[in-house]
DNA sequence: GTAAAAAAGGACACAAATATCCTTTTTTAA
DNA sequence: TTAAAAAAGGATATTTGTGTCCTTTTTTAC
């Protein structure tokens, strides 16, 4: 469905929305150890998370690492997967037609594209607060990373 | 959301449904024109697609070529997708956690279950001989294969 | 039984995705 | 103002997916 490159890049901003803060800015040593990534095939994807101030935020040196603004959590996680580059799944045809529409569908395009639009509207409208709100509400894990309620 | 070889292994089949019988077999090259298809590449796919008797019969020599039974006809669109080793699709967790069940979900399971559900429907319940029904009411397309009623 | 046609199979080539490593730049704290 | 910490960036390696080509086997028609 997604490449790696897309499923980390979900972990990883869901992972940083959960634990980290603009105070308490998370290293990328964490970060793949959290969402059991590879380090540094992480920090690339991170690196275009970044960029153009889209998704995530970053600081370098010391004290520095990664964090999400209030403004990036509004996000839909549908920003995540511009950010990569990996769009495609809810836009493409089943078959890999390059015309495929409706006044030319593939033999499966009625029954597919009821299931784009749901995978559209579930990157559309859950924002990525939605996703950690969910998360605190207990039983949710990424990796190595409980769902548990954090301390009141 | 699916590999080239998926793609290439579904538009095939349908194409050797349409177009093949048991009496008029299709080759390589025509079945590659027909769906677009690199034909080497698509021969390799064709392989797995009959190895074991799957999904595709085959015939060597002159007057050989790919064609259906009655019986692989009847199949779901699936059986494609496990002869090509695709079913991930169907299976696999959205941020790819190794572990994401009921019991242990990760933050989008609920949503995505939903919608995993249907794509795992689309392709157990629907046969190939559904999709070939579907494109002889007209109007459907694959690639070089335009959908127009046979003639009576 | 020989030649031709067609799929099957093996080996290789190329490209893209994934992954690693090292250097550079920025920033902070002492 | 210097040392250390951290991300950014560049170069390269590895693996997987995609694609091509050539030989072998099977089958048919003559």
């Amino acid at each position: 469905m997604l490449s790696k490159t897309a499923e980390y890049a979900l972990r990883a901003t869901i992972y940083i929305a959960l634990k980290g803060s603009e105070d308490n800015k998370l290293g990328i040593e964490e970060i793949a150890q959290g969402i059991d990534s590879p380090k540094s095939f992480t920090a690339k994807i991170l690196q275009l998370l970044t960029q153009n101030n889209r998704v995530i935020s970053s600081v370098r040196g010391p004290n520095g690492g990664f964090f999400l603004t209030d403004r990036a959590r509004k996000l839909p996680v549908k920003a995540i997967l511009e950010a990569v580059e990996e769009e495609s799944v809810i836009t493409k045809c089943v078959l890999g037609l390059k015309e495929c529409s409706e006044t030319r569908p593939c033999p499966m395009h009625t029954q597919y594209k009821a299931i784009k639009k749901q995978l559209k509207q579930m990157f559309e409208k859950t924002s990525i607060q939605q996703l950690v709100d969910e998360f605190n509400k207990g039983n949710y894990f990424i990796d190595n990373l409980k769902g548990v309620r954090k301390p009141c």
